[in-house]
DNA sequence: CGTACCTTTGAAGATCCTCAAATAGGGTGG
DNA sequence: CCACCCTATTTGAGGATCTTCAAAGGTACG
């Protein structure tokens, strides 16, 4: 099963068809990118809606002397941007972390889902309404808590984002961020960045090494982050509108 | 002419019965409060989209130990959240700043919307995208600017959205925000604000008293916090759709 | 096995925060 | 219309957090 099937029947339970819908085109039009490479670029004209495959990858903006932050992640079956071609330019851009395999969505398969598939365009509007709560939060991140909360919290979000699509086991996950990674991300400089996970190493909240993230005690880890999951809306909430299929 | 109407105006010319439906819908359902109030708290499951008609309110998020966010504010003609009635309950909560006047819009209205009113709906994703476009610049803001860069580029975005609503002059605006709501908001202390906001008027870049805000130059308040307007999509872009009436 | 990138360490300094108190301003009731 | 009160703004001083700069270890990959 997809990531984004399994992460969408999160939130309603799809038909064969719908599945059907989303498998297909998740088939067709598929590129694949190397690491540290753009998707898409700032100022250029948006054409198609990027559905992630596989690999992780962010969106990013960038001052003119080259500070440069990260917004957000994508993970395996994020979608970047619904509706996005009604816009003329992009206002950031994408770019890979990993190598990275999308497939890109053309307009007339959302004009099919509006016209057809109900369930599919809520579950795409539930998407939109969680990636919204989740640049909230990282506002919230980054305007209030500390280095090391902040931190913690951001670990934590992506842990439970991997889980969602199927990518993590019950304490641990593959992790591919660097510490430059993080650093864009947090707003933190890449030296403090380095302070801040040895100090969550030292509480034993964190084991990271080799791109492989282990979390021996994700409740402390949570109240280490003030981390509160009710924005990632993740309990079935459109269970009525469920295929009885 | 409704703020609404007016602001949606900029991405798309609407036609008169388009119009008619938002102006009625407008008109209906009509509830105020005081300032410093909340229409809606975090945890309450959300019941309508809420339009605003007059005043200026805010979204914020809050953590146990009473650190508040202010993650955007809102601004009339603004709407918050199309759709977040599929949401089981709030992520964040509402507040007013001044005394606000709001029309709830149900669900039926955003079906006969989508049933309709094709111009309608594609401007309400026009809206939906620019204000994940600005909850993404924000997080630039916090995460890459100092702290004055981040106060005249916040400076900046409410005259350019006051503007795109008929809400401001050439130069001035009303400007209801205190020191501490310009605080929550940065993610700095009170006292910093009132420090920037010190530097920025010893730079003639504001006057600011009283409520008022002049911005006597504002090219070169938007160089001194490194403001470019893309992000907010204002050029009419959907012009191919504009109505001929 | 070398090279490039990533992580770690140290030290000094800037930005921003906290605490505390004084001043100014706005609104209300007498 | 003035006096009062509450809230908002301003100022000062000291200190914490985080940054910058520089260089040394590690690790992965060709």
């Amino acid at each position: 099963m997809s990531h984004l099937v399994r992460k969408l029947e999160n939130f309603v339970r799809l038909s064969a068809a719908d599945r059907l819908m989303l498998n297909r085109a998740a088939a067709q039009r598929v590129r694949t990118f190397a690491p540290r490479t753009d998707i898409a670029r700032e100022g250029e004209k948006p054409k198609d809606v990027h559905l992630i495959l596989n690999g992780w990858a962010c969106r990013y903006k960038q001052l003119e002397d080259g500070r440069r932050q990260i917004v957000s992640f994508f993970l395996p079956g994020d979608i970047c941007d619904l509706n996005i071609f009604i816009l003329r330019e992009m206002d950031h851009s994408i770019g890979t972390i990993t190598p990275v395999s999308i497939a890109d969505l053309p307009r007339e398969f959302f004009d099919e889902i509006s016209a057809g598939y109900p369930r599919i365009a809520t579950a795409f509007w539930w998407e939109t309404l969680v990636n919204a709560a989740i640049q909230r939060e990282w506002t919230m991140n980054l305007g209030q808590r500390t280095a090391s909360e902040r931190m913690a919290h951001l670990l934590c979000e992506l842990f439970f984002r991997l889980r969602l699509a199927g990518l993590a086991d019950d304490h641990s996950c593959s992790f591919p961020l660097t510490q430059a990674d993080l650093a864009e991300a947090t707003g933190l400089s890449k030296v403090h960045v380095n302070r801040t996970l040895q100090e969550l190493r030292a509480s034993n909240l964190i084991v990271l090494k080799g791109k492989m993230l282990v979390l021996p005690d994700l409740d402390r880890l949570m109240s280490a982050g003030l981390f509160n999951a009710n924005y990632l809306h993740l309990d079935r909430e459109g269970r009525q509108l469920d295929s009885n299929e």
